[in-house]
DNA sequence: TTGTACGCGTTATCAC
DNA sequence: GTGATAACGCGTACAA
């Protein structure tokens, strides 16, 4: 690097190797075991040793080099993690929360997105797979109903736990869920307790666990109270602001309209609150609308919606204690997987019901 | 791993170790180096044996070493980014767009958060140092005044780019950022145009290079028309909702109150809405209110807020080029740093102008 | 087209 | 307390 006409410039690629601990070890005639040892703080090393050698390695601009020893550890002291997007609320406060508390363990987190594609979430998988992880952590896409790609996890004994979207209960993973059945269970309720009986649903693909289970909460409450959800006021799809506006418009053409909407999603439930403005409709006297997520969204907006909060953080917390449970048990300490843990949610009322 | 009580049962770290390309030679009765060249496609080596190859080593559940690999390519292939907090609109856009171009070009992106922390910021510079990133993105904590953490990424000729909240220019790093500058001034320039004679402007900690930027633009543009900001009128403190209120109060308690007021942050504008709605202050023919960032929620508010657009997509464009750019010249031809690239912003109009 | 031999940087192990 | 040695798994210059 050095200085021309007022600008820096630099060579990307540097070609002269680095100092290592052995140059090191050379330049004060000692071992590179004993610089290595005085590095790392071991007890057994004079103290006197130890400050020669770590002021040799500050003056020779040593930096440790944490894939030789990853490589000699057979650990990377990372953990990846595949999200389907990094920017829905609900992710971004749960990678938040999570990575402080690997960051606090020592790990380091490799976020990736699968942006909802299968195909990429396999290659990332593999990728990590090869960069040897210590744990993965998973989120699924909307539509992965194989899981062929996490097999080898499995087989190597390396940590994989599921949140939110997760496999099917009897996979050999850690799987934490938040309680999407209550969830649907507590929106049915509470749009029947408030009224509402031509009640719409609009939901996400079932091939996803969450909306599986919300839709047969969902179901089970209007059940009890001996509504039934007519089929053509179901629409099924990727909950987009633009599908929302599509299903909205046909839910409210006809001749008989709803009085109920449960969107299992607050962007839909957003667009159908600024659809029914749109529209003339009044919420909640003509409408009542439910959404899923507890966005900030919902808080802010007039009139507010009704949600479900899903604790992201406490869900975060559970995946960290879950995954430095299974880091710690180096002895062989069985622990049990499988069995999904089931993390509460809670229904938030506000204006639009 | 294997079947007890309905349960599988892992023992996360694996004694035996696993099948290496070694391995794989002694039982095909061939040499590591032909393996290694097959698996990577070695134009050299005959299609027949290349088949084999991959066939036993597929048998046998190789999986590629990326820490071996990285460590005798001395590249890893990595990517670091430091970011305040994920969860900001701005950032989780950003990464994401820049993320998904990362992959594709084939490089993990190795996501940290500073939590607006120097302390963390320094300790995740020194990780991700010697982790080996091949290249770092950064986008400074609040209160990020000293810069030597970085110093050793210069000096190693590994890239090094700043995003959104920047050194002062003339650092010998890649800088790219939004033109606060002109943010500032476009905001002035608005509430003045739009009648505003009593402005107010709550702003973030000056050590940060944006909030300095859109000051000095907000101020230039209220001098020009001879509107000079009371000294009263002017906040610094973090932009969050608690201390945006506390602000308010004290703006909104004298006996000459403002009419005009630029937030330079959206949580901040949001709040000021709110505290308006509860003070019966009417929105815009008491108060006109301007935001920053273009947050999704300014949109989704009643009445809806003016802000300035920062496009995170076209900054996170501008930096995988530099950055992608910055990587491929490993021939060495040289490329311009400490020239900040200075990217668009635009105002959004809205009701509460 | 394939094999040999060595080095990447670190650290566990055993010896002194 | 410290040193010598041998891996960790891969890639490549050189030789055949």
């Amino acid at each position: 690097m050095f200085w021309i006409c007022g600008f820096y410039i630099m060579t990307p690629r540097k070609p002269k190797s680095e100092n290592s601990i052995v140059d090191i070890a050379k330049a004060l005639g000692i071992s590179p075991a004993t610089v290595s040892r005085a590095l790392n703080n071991n007890l057994r090393i004079s103290e006197a040793t130890r400050k020669r050698v770590k002021e040799m390695a500050k003056e020779m601009g040593y930096r440790h080099n944490s894939m030789a020893s990853s490589l000699r550890n057979r650990r990377s002291n990372t953990i990846g993690l595949i999200v389907p997007r990094i920017s829905m609320y609900f992710h971004a406060f749960f990678i938040t929360s999570l990575q402080r508390q690997l960051q606090a363990a020592g790990y380091n987190l490799m976020i990736c997105q699968s942006n909802d594609s299968v195909k990429l979430e396999k290659e990332l998988a593999n990728s990590l797979y090869s960069a040897r992880v210590d744990a993965l952590v998973v989120s699924l896409t909307l539509y992965t109903e194989d899981f062929t790609h996490f097999e080898g996890f499995l087989k190597q004994g390396i940590p994989l736990v599921f949140y939110d979207r997760v496999p099917p209960e009897g996979t050999p993973a850690y799987i934490i869920k938040g309680d999407d059945y209550r969830g649907g269970l507590l929106a049915g309720n509470h749009l029947i307790a408030a009224g509402c009986r031509r009640i719409a649903y609009i939901s996400g693909p079932p091939s996803s666990s969450i909306y599986r289970e919300r839709t047969r909460g969902f179901q089970d409450a209007l059940a009890k109270q001996g509504t039934a959800l007519r089929e053509e006021w179901v629409h099924q799809h990727e909950l987009t602001t633009e599908n929302a506006w599509n299903s909205l418009r046909r839910l409210f053409d006809g001749e008989e309209v709803p009085d109920g909407l449960f969107a299992a999603n607050d962007t839909t439930a957003i667009a159908a609150v600024e659809f029914a403005r749109e529209r003339g409709i009044r919420i909640p006297e003509d409408l009542r609308i439910i959404g899923y997520s507890n966005d900030p969204r919902t808080s802010i907006i007039t009139p507010s919606i009704t949600s479900i909060e899903q604790y992201p953080n406490e869900m975060a917390d559970k995946v960290a204690e879950t995954l430095l449970g299974a880091l710690q048990h180096t002895t062989g300490v069985p622990i049990e997987i499988g069995t999904p843990v089931v993390c509460p949610v809670d229904l938030v009322r506000r204006m639009t019901t």
